[in-house]
Formats: structure tokens, sequence, C-alpha cells
DNA sequence: TGGTCCGGTCGATCTCGTCCACTCCATGAG
DNA sequence: CTCATGGAGTGGACGAGATCGACCGGACCA
């Protein structure tokens, strides 16, 4: 992970579509080699894939919502994280340190169906409570930001 | 707004360096057409832009926190948006509908690092208060969902 | 009936991706 | 010092993909 792989990244992180030629040309490298480094990058796992950034708005979801989740004491986590795992309409879902063990990001077409969704979420064993919060827009999201100078514990692979 | 259409974004959305060839494959069109229709989908503003994903731990931001903001009476929120944006360890934000107006995603590479960015955001003009949860694990996050049936308000042209 | 638009196909051409052999250089052993 | 070794890059060759223009057929409308 040297400084030309940090180069890479963030051009890809940029625009995932970035040729390996293109790449070359801005490392000053040549197509193949620039290859072998995403390749490289991506077996490490440190590229975990590929995505087009879809607005969510004009594929008809736009209301997102934030959901926090308070456990009760008979809580079983891995349970829950499946139940919740199974509702598609949840895009992320992060474990908290706090009194909610978990937040999710849900994005629904109507507000009936935030509604409903509310409701699958309270009624899975375990969940004695949600507190959900409606953002009224996005300033952004998924915005890179610059890799560490030291960014890259190498040793995974 | 078709089903062809639905289905190149979902195989975009999953992913994003899928070769038009292999799209029209998919869809059972040509390369031409299929083209075609991702430049509309890329003009209509539906495909936003194509990313590399980036697994955060792999360069160094191993640190996933949120912090909520409580803003005071005095709060002028289009320069707390400003002035947020300025810092790029906040990857995400969100204007909320609730006490705390914004939520911030953000990554460090360490809890000093943390600790230093929240005094960072308290000390923004407007902000009364700040709530920050640090994020134990990641379950999944930006996991595409199927589009809505009636998705694609496409009078956006 | 005929014109026009939209979306698709086909074929030609240029670029890109990918494989392989070779070079260069740093490292370490004899 | 010399030689083997392995990692990283280069250059060429070839097949696949991207892209452009010409053409085709159905829907719509005067």
């Amino acid at each position: 992970m040297d400084e030309i792989d940090r180069t890479i990244v963030n051009l890809l992180r940029t625009d995932g579509r970035t040729s390996y030629a293109e790449l070359a040309r801005r490392v000053g490298l040549t197509a193949p080699s620039v290859q072998d480094r995403v390749v490289k990058l991506e077996r490490n796992g440190v590229i975990a894939g590929y995505k087009a950034v879809i607005d969510s708005e004009a594929i008809g979801l736009g209301i997102t919502a934030l959901i926090g989740i308070i456990p009760d004491n008979s809580a079983d986590h891995l349970d829950i994280c499946e139940r919740l795992r199974a509702i598609p309409q949840i895009e992320s879902c992060y474990f908290l340190a706090g009194v909610e063990c978990y937040q999710l990001k849900v994005r629904v077409p109507k507000m009936a169906d935030l509604e409903q969704l509310i409701h699958r979420v309270g009624a899975i064993p375990g969940v004695a409570q949600t507190r959900t919060t409606i953002t009224l827009s996005t300033k952004w999201e998924d915005r890179p930001q610059p890799i560490p100078e030291d960014g890259g514990l190498d040793g995974v692979g």
C-alpha cells in the first residue's frame, strides 16, 4: 500500500468505472501493472467491490429514516441481527455502544411503508422500543475521505 | 424506466464494473442499446456515479462513529452545514426532523482523532451540544434494495 | 398513405483488457 | 564478487469490449 496504491484507490473511489488504461495514465505506469495492483487490492479486501450510486428518489424511495433499536433484557443479538437482515428496506445496520444497540438506515416509498416497517421492527423478539427519526434532507452521503498516510495494515495477505 | 432499466440498475448497483456486453447478455439486448439506456439513466440522474467500495479498516480508518448535533436557538443551518462540509472525516451528513438536527457518520484512525473531531464539531457556532455513539460493528452498509414497481418518476427529463 | 420519432440491430473500427515473455533491481547465499 | 531468486514493471500480441453511423420496424399522427 504505497502512494500509487492510494492514488488508484482514490481514483476508483471517485469513479469506479475508470479503465485500467486511464488509471495507468494517471499514476504513470502501464495498464498491466495497474491491473496487477488492483487485483491485489481486491484480493487483500481493500477494494471490496464496485457499485453504481443510485438516486433513491429517482427510483421511488423518496423517504429515508433512521431507526434506533432499544433491546430488552432477554434480547438475543444474533437473532435480532438475522431478522433485521431479512428486511430488505434496511439499507445499513450498525451495532452500537449505547442504549440503542442498533441503528438502521431505511428507505421507503411512502410514509405508510415506514409505519409498517416500524411495526415490523418493533415486533422482533428482544426489541423493547424503537426510535425513528425522519431525514429531511441528505446533505451528502458516502463522501470519500483522504486515506491516512500509514493507511494499509498490509499484513492482511 | 421499465423492467429492463430496473434490471440494468440492479446489476450495476451490485457490480458497478459490469461491462455493457455482459449487461446486454443479461437483459437480452445488444451492447449499443444497453449503453444507450445506461447513458440515459446517467443523464436523468438515476445513476449518479460509480464507486469502488473500500474497506475502511484496511485503509486505516478503523473507527466509525455517529455524531448527533443539537443546535441552539441562534443556529444558522446553512452556516453549520458549510462548516461541517469542510471537515473531511464526515462521510455522511443528514439533516433530521428531531432534537438533533444533524446526524454525522464519521471515520477516524484512532480514538484521539475522534475526540479531536468531536471538539471541532462542538466548537461550530450554533452547535449547543453533540451526542456521539461509537459503532462496535457494521452489520452491513449500503445494501441495495429492490426497486419498487412504480419506481421512476420519469418526469425528470 | 406517408412522415416522424423511438428504440433496437448490425457491422466497422478503435480502444481496452489480458496474457506472456522479457527486463530491471534488490536481496541473500555461497 | 558472482550467481540464483523473487517482486514489479514493460512491451507486444491477440481477443473482447466500446462506440459510432447506417439501417430497420413499430407506434403515433396528420
